[in-house]
DNA sequence: ACATAATGCAACCAACTGGTTGCATTATGT
DNA sequence: ACATAATGCAACCAGTTGGTTGCATTATGT
């Protein structure tokens, strides 16, 4: 999975919140994911496919209903991506502080 | 600014590169960030903007051309976002163990 | 003054997204 | 066996996105 594709799913205020859940463990079916989000049944389970089709969420059936669960290593490749742009921005200004300070007051 | 709307400009591959050459440097100015791309100026500009939109990126206008700059506050929320569900997930994971184990081998 | 570089604005288009509804299917409890 | 709970599948629709092109504007260098 690019990053991208990972930030893209969760690049929304309904998958985010069920996300939220799962992570929470607040709720774990798709019956229950699916309550109280604002919109229908059919709703929820597209925005929840779209999470599953990221490798974010991983459904397991058993019987009637369907468990969903987390993958915890796609969430850590989101946050090291981030991670590392973040680093790199660091270490951008720390370059530009050296160049000032070697060059600003050299008295 | 919303995680969710952060995520959303984040989650194309365009916008990533974008964001990359911000991070490391490699261009600045609206000129610049717009090469190579694959997709024409105007093309490019549109992606610029939703970064803008998302407050993760800040132009300034110079005489003729304009410099783009990361918005480092921006991309730390998301990290801080992202490394918060990830806490909420170990958090779980540990409460799962603990019983377990307390329900387990009570031998 | 003039050519050109860096950019903005707007119209347009195809494809994707986010949502709905209706109906079908498959387990489960009694 | 039957009612119902949990879910899937598909058609449909409006709005957004990602891209284009054409033309206008504003600085800059010579």
């Amino acid at each position: 999975m690019s990053a991208a594709s990972i930030y893209k799913a969760l690049g929304d205020p309904i998958r985010l919140e069920i996300v939220r859940r799962l992570a929470s463990c607040n709720s774990s079916t798709l019956g229950e994911l699916s309550q109280d989000l604002g919109v229908s049944r059919q709703g929820a389970r597209k925005q929840i496919q779209v999470l599953v089709s990221a490798q974010l969420v991983h459904l397991t059936q058993c019987g009637r209903i369907t468990e969903a669960r987390l993958d915890h290593a796609t969430l850590q490749q989101a946050q090291q991506h981030l991670d590392q742009l973040g680093k790199l921005w660091d270490q951008r200004l720390q370059a530009l502080k050296d160049y000032a300070e070697s060059h600003d007051n050299d008295t």
